[in-house]
DNA sequence: ATGTCTGCAAATCCTTTGCATTTTA
DNA sequence: TAAAATGCAAAGGATTTGCAGACAT
């Protein structure tokens, strides 16, 4: 991730923003510098504690984890733990994770072979089709 | 789901808690007769409350399907909303879900393309890979 | 100026844990 | 009868809500 494409991904996020109406506050800017960073999907709380903790309230991060979801900007994933993970939404390119259960080490899987489950769905009458996809296993050094 | 195949995943279950010393109580026999008659994945407190609620606590309900889970009875899914489903675990056909965003309804898909991934994750050195995977729409009846 | 966003506190929802009692094998 | 499972009560963790004050437009 080099600092142009941040910084690209930073502003769009920011044009979606106004797009929306919504206000350009400093959490909000700091979530999203923080979210183009980020080469994984983090927990509302981790980005909370990234942030420094005492700057924000977590409720403040949720709030806008919901805003930008809403908006598009940020994806939201569900875990096998029950939490949810959030990520800036690559528009670019669409893909999935392995996680280990021990360390959760995350890594991308640069593919996506969902599309033709999603067709399945939309010819079944569903619209607006989206996925979760989660492959979880045991890593090398955790075995 | 006609009777005998009902029958058969249901001794198959009880089969599977007395290979690993799991003893055969009334809760346990309730929620796996429920569950072998069911289509759909269901949570939790619905599994409770079609057990009759007051019949069990909703404790032994989770503890239960703990259990099951961890002897590979059945499997469990987190949602986007954040809570479980639960379904018996199909061993002999692998398939996924289209959940409808707003009333709920769900309907299976009965393939699984999720294998290509799985075998990157496994070349990347994962072991014990599984995968969540779930997809969401509005379904006809909504729109 | 006004409607939006924030922080704080408290509530809610789902799930888990502790412990005394009952039940299964 | 010993180990495991249950029920009840209470704790826990993640997320949401209410409301008064602060801030962006």
């Amino acid at each position: 991730m080099n600092m142009s494409s941040s910084t690209h991904r930073f502003d769009t996020a920011i044009d979606s923003l106004k797009k929306e109406r919504l206000r350009i506050t400093e959490p909000r800017k700091a979530l999203l510098q923080l979210l183009v960073g980020v080469s994984k999907p983090l927990s509302a709380d981790e980005l909370h504690e990234a942030l420094g903790a005492e700057e924000f309230d977590l409720v403040t991060i949720y709030r806008n984890l919901d805003a930008f979801e809403n908006t598009g900007i940020v994806n939201r994933m569900p875990t096998e733990s029950g939490k949810s993970l959030y990520e800036l939404n690559a528009e670019q390119h669409h893909y999935h994770h392995i996680i280990c259960r021990k360390c959760h080490r995350t890594e991308k899987l640069d593919t996506c072979e969902v599309v033709k489950l999603e067709k399945l769905a939309s010819d079944l009458g569903y619209s607006e089709v989206t996925h979760v996809l989660e492959l979880y296993g045991v890593c090398e050094t955790c075995r």
